[in-house]
RNA sequence: GGCGGCAUGGCCAAGUGGUAAGGCAGAGGAUUGCAAAUCCUUUACCCCCAGUUCGAAUCUGGGUGCCGCCUCCA
């Protein structure tokens, strides 16, 4: 079975066939740096993260590049607001979003340009526009002239004669006014005194925001790459203006695929910065969520649908994680035998056939759950001491099974993780209190026993009892 | 107003013509001083109406509700 993927731009789901084959060319429009990423930067990225790994597992060599915006109007806000610089404020973000990425297992991209180093390649391009006529200059601004593109509007499916009327309303800024057109957008913004600017042929100033991608994927990846990733909210008019300055420049398609993930709600309500309904990746890592958890929860609906960010939701997958979580901690001895039996060749047919299908990361999940559950089981046996077990495990068919599950996780990026690490109550005052309910235990004192339980649990601390009086702790 | 999407059990969520995956929660049982954990068992006719079909959650038409984009946004 071969990958099908949903494209935007035809909107149907197609038989993803590479340019060169064997080889997979993406482009990611990434981040502006000018804050901390949220949960709707955490879906989007891991989304694409499993698109990359899913890719790489079925064999094929992935060039990934993902650009930082770091030149913007919010940006220059920011510092000026703090009283700093554009580039503290951006280097600062970045360093965020690298530390973000990393703890919830994303990989790092192959290139991240940045706009501010990319000034060439996007002068070069709004140059070629403006000698093919495709763009014109005005008091300073350089212009897209949408009316000169006959594919303006391919991708959102939107027809300029139809808009035109609905956007006369809002002509009324000075930008507005030297635009032709009322869906023209600005290629290079003139800067004002005082503002950050950078030089170039028709004054000071910087470049607008579609324009650096498309200088970007250009420099990074050629003329027409493979797949185009990003938000279902930069479809327009982000990602339709990149078409139109790449297409009107090259003369060629810029890319094959364009795929668009759902955006995290909250409330029924798009998660986002100006509604200020956000939460913030780190915010919620630092709250106990474990990256793992929120990577399950953001992989269990479709990366197309949106997806409703709720405590209860995030509990649920936090439970079911806990699960996967023991059977991909289990110890894998040497090399299992990769002649898989029936039933694990099956799990993994499925498994592929799941994420062929334009990564039904929900189904996926389900043959990663039914293949752990038993592993489960083991893993719990082992911890109560129970040798046999431990002997259980050495044989084959559960080698082959752990194998396989950690292979599987491997695709959509779940990897096992340690138990969280000891704050608060030290060791040794731990023990002293299980001590103290062993002996409020042999006294048939339960009261006190159940009390020293619950103050402990208070603080994070759980106990489990062991068969022969033994008590183990574990830090929620 | 224009463009696009969605509506499946208490919650989340797969499933594009053949009789409802999975996770969470709940219930019953085993185990336990009680818990926790674990194991076993168990819980739906798919927003409404009409139609196509031997057969529809899945196709068609109509309706209702919700969301996204049209300004920066993953």
């Amino acid at each position: 079975m071969t990958l099908r993927l949903t494209n935007t731009l035809t909107r149907r789901v197609e038989e993803f066939t590479p340019i060169e084959p064997g080889k997979v060319s993406i482009y990611c429009c990434g981040v502006t740096v000018y804050d901390l990423c949220h949960l709707g930067h955490a879906r989007s990225y891991i989304a694409w993260d499993v698109l990359r790994r899913h890719l790489r597992w079925s064999g094929y060599a992935v060039t990934f590049v993902q650009n930082y915006t770091d030149i913007d109007d919010k940006i220059l806000n920011r510092a000026s607001e703090e009283g700093s610089s554009m580039d503290a404020v951006s280097e600062r973000n970045i360093e965020a979003f690298v530390a973000d990425m990393g703890r919830l297992n994303i990989l790092p991209a192959d290139r991240m340009p940045r706009a501010t180093r990319s000034l060439d390649a996007i002068r070069t391009l709004i140059s070629e526009l403006e000698a093919k006529g495709a763009a014109y200059s005005a008091d300073g601004d350089v212009y897209f002239a949408v009316m000169k593109h006959a594919g303006y509007g391919k991708l959102s499916g939107r027809d300029l004669e139809q808009q035109q009327d609905n956007a006369a309303g809002r002509v009324a800024t000075a930008e507005e006014a030297r635009k032709q057109h009322p869906f023209d957008f600005a290629l290079w913004k003139g800067a004002k005194p005082g503002e950050t600017s950078f030089p170039s042929p028709w004054g000071q100033g910087r470049p607008g925001w579609h324009i650096e991608c498309s200088a970007m994927v250009r420099e990074e990846l050629g003329d027409t790459i493979d797949i185009h990733l990003g938000g279902a909210d930069l479809v327009f008019p982000h990602h339709e203006n990149e078409i139109a300055q790449s297409e009107a420049a090259t003369g060629k398609e810029l890319a094959h695929y364009w795929l668009h993930n759902g955006m995290v709600n909250v409330g029924g309500q798009k998660m986002s910065k100006s509604l200020g309904n956000f939460t913030t990746i780190r915010a919620l890592l630092d709250s106990g969520v474990s990256p793992m958890t929120l990577r399950l929860f953001t992989l269990q609906a479709h990366y197309r649908k949106p997806l409703d960010f709720t405590a209860e939701a995030l509990e649920a997958a936090a439970t079911g994680w806990k699960g996967l979580n023991a059977a991909l901690g289990l110890a894998a001895v040497g090399t299992a035998n990769p002649e898989w039996p029936a039933a694990l060749a099956d799990a993994r047919t499925r498994f592929a056939a799941a994420m062929d299908d334009d990564l039904n990361t929900s189904a996926a999940l389900a043959v990663l759950f039914e293949l752990a559950k038993p592993l489960r089981g083991l893993a719990n046996r082992i911890e109560r001491g129970d040798d046999s077990a431990s002997d259980e495990l050495q044989q084959d068919g559960h080698q082959q099974q752990l194998a396989l599950l950690l292979e599987l996780a491997e695709v959509v990026g779940l990897k096992h993780e340690a138990q969280a690490s000891a704050d608060g109550l030290d060791d040794a005052a731990i023990e002293a209190q299980i001590e103290a309910r062993k002996a409020a235990k042999a006294a048939k004192d339960f009261a006190a026993a159940d009390r020293i339980r619950d103050e402990l649990k208070a603080q994070g601390i759980e106990l489990i009892d062991k068969p022969g009086g033994l008590t183990e702790w574990l830090r929620s």
